[in-house]
DNA sequence: AACATTATGTAATAATATAACATTAACAAG
DNA sequence: CTTGTTAATGTTATATTATTACATAATGTT
């Protein structure tokens, strides 16, 4: 289970934000859409997703330079990650697979390296965009 | 094997510059070094980079924003790609597992969803960075 | 030769992210 | 409750990463 976490007042903005949208946010859009409520500039809202990415609330689709929510409630505090994303619509989920967590969290390959942290993201095309 | 593909003059620059050096490459510093060799423009560079990551010579470690060259003379072009990476010195390297590169190119989840492509990030600290 | 495709050159600008510094809020210890 | 400590905020400027737009040249194919 996530550990309970009082998030600021910042980090909450933004994280309802971007908990509540359908896709993947970019930190300017970020910006854009909470600058009624405050937030100014950009390092306003990189401290809050730093914050937020660190406890695991959110995570970042790097190579999307955005940011999700994370949708896993047992996820590893964002030390063990696994994503699916439509090449086509852009759609992104979290994958929550615990065979596909286990097999990665103890994989050791013969470099000797022992590693904490992973993240794994799957490319191809969503149901939805398969049928067009 | 991967396909033998002629390289065009920045293209063979930028690749043999990235493939001599030991550590990733970000698409600034590389643009510093060809300047002598008449790139100059960060365009030129991201054209080169396009190019030799489409058709496999070189990966994108999306953590850094930088670039290697393939290690892997096996590598399905660019479509499934592990790294080991070393949250101390950075070193990065190749994962050139037969059976991780199996289970995750035959990996399906519940959405129905077949995946194309693949990026693994794995982070954690190296032999070396361990021992200090 | 005519055409299509790929690569190049150049300038300007967009998008993403951090440095530096000053201030304030939250919290724990004495 | 006040002193010290840590976390969060505000603000300006700037660094870093990447693309748009447009013109030209090289290469490959018919
Ligand atoms: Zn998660
Ligand atoms: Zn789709
Ligand atoms: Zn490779
Ligand atoms: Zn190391």
């Amino acid at each position: 289970m996530q550990k309970e976490y009082i998030l600021s007042k910042n980090q909450k903005i933004i994280f309802d934000l971007i908990d509540k949208s359908a896709e993947p946010m970019k930190a300017y859009a970020i910006l854009f859409n909470v600058q009624k409520k405050g937030i100014k500039a950009p390092l306003q809202v990189y401290r809050a997703l730093d914050k937020l990415v660190e406890i695991g609330k959110i995570h970042k689709i790097e190579s999307r330079n955005a940011f999700i929510a994370c949708q896993n409630s047992s996820c590893q505090i964002s030390k063990a990650t696994a994503f699916s994303i439509c090449e086509s619509c852009e759609k992104v989920s979290e994958i929550n697979n615990s065979k596909l967590s286990k097999y990665l969290s103890n994989f050791e390959d013969d470099s000797g390296m022992r590693y904490s942290k992973y993240n794994l993201e799957f490319f191809g095309l969503c149901k939805k965009c398969k049928s067009k």
